[in-house]
DNA sequence: ATTTTGACGACGT
DNA sequence: GACGTCGCCAAAA
């Protein structure tokens, strides 16, 4: 049988591919979202296992709290990252979101 | 089995 | 407000 971590992991994609266009994250409010604020880590960490999913998870959605696209390295081109969110009308600057709050989806407040 | 690390976040200095 | 440290939890070495 899966671990319980992987239903943790199936939720985080949920999530994430439950991002609007032109809207972006977090990792601890989904993380906060799926009840688990202290460990906004794992999101990260699920993330990294996004590529093993089947469906393509906007991965590029998911930033830190600050709008930083800390990950953008972990894509295949060194700003890929920050492209695709470019061609969603987002604003990006040396690897942070400008105007974030106005960008930023807050799945708890959204989805309620 | 133990140690280190990591796509983070909150708090302290 | 920039920088440092700790906390969380799971996976890799």
């Amino acid at each position: 049988m899966m671990e319980e971590t992987e239903n943790f992991f199936e939720r985080v994609y949920h999530v994430a591919r439950l991002i609007p266009f032109g809207r972006v994250t977090s990792y601890g409010s989904i993380a906060k979202y799926l009840g688990a604020a202290r460990s906004a880590r794992m999101v990260g960490w699920a993330m990294n296992h996004s590529h093993s999913q089947e469906q393509e998870v906007p991965a590029h959605r998911v930033v830190n709290r600050i709008g930083l696209l800390t990950g953008k390295h972990h894509f295949k081109g060194t700003n890929l990252m920050q492209q695709l969110l470019e061609n969603e009308g987002i604003v990006v600057i040396e690897n942070k979101i400008q105007d974030f709050e106005k960008v930023f989806w807050d799945p708890q407040k959204e989805l309620s």
